[in-house]
RNA sequence: CGGGGUGUAGCUCAGCUUGGUAGAGCGCUUGGUUCGGGACCAAGAGGUCGCAAGUUCAAAUCUUGUCACCCCGACCA
């Protein structure tokens, strides 16, 4: 490729909306341009860096014997509904109609579509275990896209999902992809780690992301110092921690005036306190029914729900407590709700229907204990004796020294009414859950991949099933895995960039080399073109700054763009048969004969 | 969806308070001088001031509406 022939607007000014570097750097450096927002175009450079990202996918995902495919993006709405992610993706939908109405979606994932496929022409176990994937373009209506390609509405991504007639089959499949995927990270050069998301209906660890560790990353990840286990912080559990209700006050109930202070930061500033010296109390509302608005998740969907509360005792509301420095995890809240007090489906709503019936901002858990429709989990961390302000049940009032036992009374001795469980995110610091004297660390990341085992969700949904050798009929079961193709750039830009640029791994650079004559004329000239026709001869990919510029100029549009080597060619070193060869991350460059060129680009290549 | 902000040349922005002929830097074109780490001089091209109504003799500027984009929040109530 010669660059006078293609399109790189490389430009010097940071555009003044990207605020992670890699959104800067890649519209820096001429890869992608915004067209609206969560929509980029690739332009040649971002789109070859992807095309080596897709090629490495493509490749081991060959490798482990799945077969690629193409599925439409423009899917009938029916078969939405047939799973209820009709309601369930909700606006995340986008959703739109034809000209005679017919309602059709444009898809976020394909496990509708792929197992309408299946159902239709596999129909029996010696079929199975059936691997398929596909590259294609999914479509999200993000309630809000942000940091240029993390966060999108439309974007590629890789999608496999696998077919099988027993569990032990998902199970090897699963461990193929799982292998698969860290070869694909490590060949592209993105850090990663692999962290527990969830663990499924099938039991075990069914769930895993593949985190490519960066500040700029959207998640946050749990890790054991003792380097035996790793989550999500959605998913992260804690070790053992202990909680006593019985602690002893340590002073008199105070009620103190704070106007205008719902907050957990302004009161503890306007108390001369810290947050972790608060009760944080949150109330949850319960709603039976309506069972299409959750556990209809797809692979980073909730746990199963538990069981429905259909009798007359059922809590109109659950009250979480924590410590005012914690946040409340609403999946183990949700389990423990259920597993203590047998209760459904929790919202946290800002209803009129709530703000009558609490003091919202300043509600206290000793309210919870007095009321007969209210059940309380407390977070261990905050079932302490000891120095506590929380709220005083009244509007802009709260209390200091609040104690358990003194201020809530024997409601706190009913199990059938409070209970203390693990209910907030695990922080830096927490126990690992290992139980093995593990501290768990806390890190960002960015989710580059998720495997996950489906297990059956869908084939029941479908009707999809096979007749096993002794001629009985089953569903198939499931797993599916994904990669986030536009996402292997960002990370790789996140963790490997200078002040200068992006500093690409040789593997997914949109090109490997590119050759700089200091003057695109007469010997230099000549000498460049030969290079050039030699590199690429040798299978290297390679472009040739044809451009009529000032070197300084076309270092430091070089530099930008982050090809992994670059070979110099002037007057200087030409006179004594050399060119300069200087790998992006080196300093100095090293003087080699024109002869030995192509030998040494390959040899940096591959270091 | 709530709050805030911004829309003026391809890019980054000034001008708006106090209405009166559309600006700068970068980039682009032409010519010249340069030429080993983002050159210099000169001459140019390029804008329905997001869009629509309104006020006014006159609107980039004031008013209203609307659209787009960005930020923060929405699980710290």
């Amino acid at each position: 490729m010669r660059w006078s022939q293609t399109l790189i607007p490389t430009q010097k000014e940071t555009p003044a909306d990207a605020q992670i570097i890699s959104h800067q750097l890649m519209i820096r450096a001429g890869l992608i341009r915004q067209l609206t927002a969560g929509a980029y175009d690739f332009l040649p450079l971002g789109w070859r860096a992807l095309h080596k990202a897709m090629k490495i996918v493509r490749e081991e995902m060959d490798a482990i014997g799945a077969s690629e495919i193409l599925l439409p993006a423009l899917q009938p709405m029916e078969l939405w509904q047939r799973s209820g992610r009709d309601v369930a993706y909700g606006e995340n939908l986008v959703k739109l109609k034809d000209r005679h109405g017919r309602a059709l979606v444009l898809g976020p994932t394909h496990e509708e579509v792929i197992t309408e496929l299946v159902q239709a022409y596999v129909s029996s176990y010696k079929q199975l275990p059936l691997s398929l994937y596909q590259i294609q373009t999914k479509f999200r209506d993000e309630f809000r896209p942000r940091f240029g390609l993390l966060r999108v509405r439309e974007f590629l991504m890789k999608d496999a999902y696998s077919f099988h007639a027993v569990s032990e089959s998902l199970d090897k499949t699963y461990d193929d992809f799982y292998k698969a995927y860290e070869r694909i990270f490590t060949r592209c050069g993105i850090p990663f780690v692999v962290v527990e998301a969830e663990s499924g209906p099938i039991g075990g660890s069914a769930s895993h992301e593949f985190m490519a560790a960066c500040t700029a990353g959207e998640d946050t990840i749990l890790t054991s110092d003792k380097g035996n286990y790793a989550a999500n912080v959605e998913k992260c559990e804690t070790g053992p921690r202990a909680g006593d209700l019985s602690g002893a006050p340590v002073g008199e109930l105070q009620k103190l005036h704070t106007p205008g202070l719902p907050g957990i930061d302004d009161v503890a500033k306007f108390l001369k306190t810290k947050p972790k010296n608060m009760l944080k109390t949150l109330v949850f509302s319960v709603r039976n029914g309506n069972p299409a608005a959750r556990g209809a998740e797809d692979a980073a969907g909730g746990p199963p729900s538990g069981p429905r509360t259909e009798n007359l005792s059922s809590p109109a509301y659950v009250v979480a407590v924590v410590r005012g420095d914690h946040d409340v995890n609403e999946a183990k809240l949700k389990q423990h709700a259920s597993a203590h007090f047998r209760v459904g489906h929790l919202e946290l709503i800002d209803s009129a229907e709530v703000r009558q019936n609490w003091a919202i901002g300043f509600v206290g858990p000793d309210e919870a204990a007095r009321r007969a429709d209210t059940v309380m989990l407390i977070d261990p961390d905050a079932a302490q004796g000891g120095f506590w302000v929380t709220g005083a049940n009244e509007i802009d009032h709260h209390v200091k020294y609040f104690n358990w036992f003194r201020d809530c009374g024997d409601a706190l001795a009913n199990p059938a009414k409070v209970a203390t469980a693990d209910i907030r995110n695990a922080v830096d610091g927490d126990p690992s859950p290992r139980n093995d004297g593990g501290v768990l660390k806390a890190s960002k990341g960015i989710e580059i991949g998720h495997v996950f085992k489906l297990g059956t969700k869908y084939s029941v949904a479908f009707d999809a099933h096979y007749l096993d050798d002794k001629g009985e009929s089953h569903p198939f079961i499931m797993g599916c895995y994904g990669i986030g193709i536009g996402r292997i750039l960002i990370a790789a830009v996140e963790s490997m960039h200078d002040e200068k640029g992006i500093v690409w791994p040789a593997a997914i650079a949109p090109f490997q080399c590119v050759i700089t004559p200091i003057k695109y004329d007469g010997e230099v000239k000549a000498a460049a073109d030969a290079l050039y026709s030699q590199l690429v001869a040798a299978g290297v990919d390679c472009i040739l700054d044809d451009r009529d510029a000032r070197p300084g100029f076309k270092f430091a549009d070089a530099d930008l763009i982050g090809f992994p080597v670059r070979v110099t060619i002037g007057d200087r070193g030409l006179k004594e048969g050399n060119v300069e060869i200087k790998k992006r991350t080196a300093t100095d460059p090293e003087m080699v004969a024109m002869d030995g060129v192509v030998q040494r680009v390959m040899a940096l290549l591959h270091t």
